[in-house]
RNA sequence: GGCCCUGUAGCUCAGCUGGAUAGAGCGAGAGUCUUCUAAACUCUAGGUCCUGCGUUCGAGUCGCAGCAGGGUCACCA
């Protein structure tokens, strides 16, 4: 149990015993103390004076006095205002120190693998472009936010739904068929989901070509983009496609195939990966008999013309269309079914959907009609909304070519990290495959830290003009950080002297070594705060604070030199502390540590 | 037009369930490497927290109205 909850329990004796005021210890709540005031935690006493009948600095002072004399960890407190601030004893934090030293997973809760899983969805790609920077923060937060579950003691289910079937890939078939001359990722070159994106905006250049030529005879704009030659085309592949005629899908498994291998390439350098793949080529049929069973119910209704609607108007939505007049589903139905599919697979306790927020509509309605349908476990569904990326200029196009690369971004990446590293020359004892490595993860590093610092519901900034950041807040600055430890961590170990010494108890800390220490404290309150809130941003940001907060220390105060055993052990196991949540927070967000850079 | 989201320093962002004088990074200016990795550290400058009204002992945070920007309301996915 940790301070804190003895402080909130023992002043919720206090209010009682001095005021008759009885409250739950839970809802009592500290704060940290601000620097600029002498003490550790503060409790805010104004909700009580009125029931207390005095003055906010009696109170204060009556309720300090009464919790300085029951807890011994408490050495001392000061009253300014209804601000009531209490002093923690040295030797807490050092006795708290000495135990965090000794668990490499600190931070983290073990996972409980027995329990229902978390299924988190995400990824969940068109397979006729490749992947841009949308697509980047996706993966990111979907790997990061199941490290986080993870880390606070849920079985996590990682699952990627690839959507694989429909008339955008008709459009880069066709587009490759008419333009290609055979074209194949071994003849050109290029990355797989590269080429088949080439033929997808290749389509739709001449797809506006024949609108235009359309519009010109005099045809409207809404006929004519209904009725051009390749747009016609396309919607026949599809139906072919969907009658399962060999050519087109004998065709269609090649360019997948293709965009697959691109996409594994991509997902293997993002550092990212899935328990469980879905298909949609193979789930899209799957609703249609919840349909029925809402028809049953009297949940969903059918119009005159044969399509099956349910009414939300009643929940201030509108109708909500499920089947076709010709009896085909929509992507509402779908979604329906596999949610069910997933729901089973898993036996799922939660349903976790990283989707961005341009779908928040569909999300609600998802939700909403799988409760009328019956299903108890609707409000296990979270969508988890993330804000689109926006260029200087606006939001992403892939047809309009606006889209910011995976692929070429993280080349760009490693390419800056490797012009740093080389600058700044610490890295000549490295092999040439260590060195590589070290690009790499310092690259990935500054992208990932970029990306999950913002909080996930916001929209994001990207300017292709300002290179990401290596110094200040970045990923770079919290590996640095963790190198440099790493580097004493091991001398120290030539030299012994790790072990707690005697009299380490009577150890007055200085204020730098208190600040990281009182950091490192918080670690598992965070953890557990940003998995409830579902945000890495927490986690990161933590990071941040943790090894600004240890550069201070170290800046200042030598460790290694010092030579009083007591302080030196005590200086190293703020290190090796220190080192181990840096690296296991860093974990959390997809990100390596290096042993040195 | 209906519904939803956002608005904090020149730029990009923190600010937990309302609490003390609103914080970082970048950018600007000034310092610190004979000493454990200077991708670091220290200091300075920079704010009508979009506006107004309200609730409260107390509002960047909650409520209402307005302004600005974005999303969404498909027999698309």
């Amino acid at each position: 149990m940790y301070i804190t909850d003895h402080l909130t329990q023992a002043v919720a004796a206090a209010l009682t015993e001095l005021y008759g005021i009885s409250v739950d210890a839970a809802t009592i709540t500290l704060q940290e103390t601000r620097r600029e005031f002498a003490g550790d935690y503060t409790l805010v006493v104004f909700p009580y004076v009125k029931q207390a009948r005095k003055s906010p600095e009696t109170v204060a002072q009556e309720i300090g006095a009464h919790v300085a004399a029951h807890l011994a960890e408490v050495s001392g407190f000061n009253v300014v205002k209804g601000f009531l601030n209490f002093e923690i004893a040295d030797s807490y934090w050092v006795r708290f120190l000495a135990d965090t030293a000794a668990d490499e997973r600190f931070g983290l809760v073990v996972p409980a693998v027995d329990d229902a899983p978390v299924v988190v969805e995400y990824s969940s790609p068109n397979t006729n472009k490749p992947l841009h920077l949308g697509h980047v923060r996706n993966n990111l937060l979907g790997w990061s936010l199941s490290r986080l579950l993870e880390a606070a003691g849920a079985n996590v289910k990682k699952v990627n739904l690839v959507n694989d079937r429909g008339i955008h890939i008709c459009k880069s078939m066709l587009a490759w068929m008419r333009y290609g001359n055979g074209e194949t990722p071994e003849s050109t070159g290029i990355k797989g989901d590269h080429l088949v994106g080439k033929y997808y905006v290749e389509f739709d250049k001449h797809y506006k070509d024949e609108v235009k030529a359309l519009m010109e005879k005099g045809m409207d704009e809404e006929q004519a983009k209904r009725e051009a030659p390749l747009m016609v085309e396309a919607q026949q592949m599809l139906k072919r496609w969907e009658e399962g005629d060999k050519e087109v899908r004998a065709l269609w498994e090649k360019m997948n195939g293709w965009v697959y291998a691109g996409f594994d390439e991509t997902y293997h350098r993002l550092g990212v990966g899935f328990d469980k793949v879905y298909y949609e080529s193979n789930t899209y049929l799957l609703g249609k008999e919840l349909v029925q069973k809402g028809l049953d119910l009297g949940v969903l209704f059918r119009k005159e013309d044969g399509s099956v609607w349910c009414d939300l108007t009643a929940d201030g939505l509108d109708q909500k269309l499920l089947l076709r007049r010709d009896g085909t589903s929509v992507y509402m139905t779908q979604d329906l079914g596999t949610a069910l599919l997933r729901h089973n697979d898993f036996g799922a306790e939660r349903l976790i959907y990283v989707v961005g927020n341009e779908q928040d509509y569909h999300f609600k309605v998802l939700k909403l009609i799988l409760g009328k349908l019956g299903f108890s476990w609707a409000d296990k569904v979270y969508h988890l909304s993330y804000g689109m990326v926006e260029l200087p200029n606006g939001k992403m196009k892939s047809r309009e070519g606006t889209v910011v690369d995976a692929d070429d971004l993280i080349d760009e990446m490693e390419k800056t990290a490797e012009e740093m590293s080389r600058e700044h020359g610490k890295n000549d004892e490295l092999t040439d495959e260590e060195r590589k490595h070290l690009y790499h993860i310092l690259a990935l590093g500054a992208l990932k830290y970029f990306i999950l610092k913002l909080d996930p519901t916001k929209k994001m900034l990207f300017n292709p003009a300002e290179s990401i950041d290596f110094n200040g807040n970045t990923g770079p600055f919290i590996q640095y950080t963790h190198a440099r430890i790493r580097s004493i961590v091991r001398r120290a170990g030539e030299s012994g002297g790790l072990k707690n010494e005697e009299g380490s108890h009577a150890i007055e800390l200085n204020d730098k070594e208190r600040q990281v220490i009182k950091i490192l404290h918080s670690l598992p309150t965070t953890v557990r705060q940003a998995a409830a809130a579902y945000s890495p941003a927490l986690v990161a940001n933590y990071a941040y604070d943790l090894a600004k907060a240890f550069n201070s220390f170290y800046q200042d105060t030598p460790i290694l030199r010092e030579v009083e055993p007591a302080l030196k052990a005590l200086r190293v196991n703020i290190c090796i502390s220190v080192a181990n949540a840096l690296r296991n927070t860093m974990d959390i967000l997809g990100i390596e540590v290096p042993e040195r850079m």
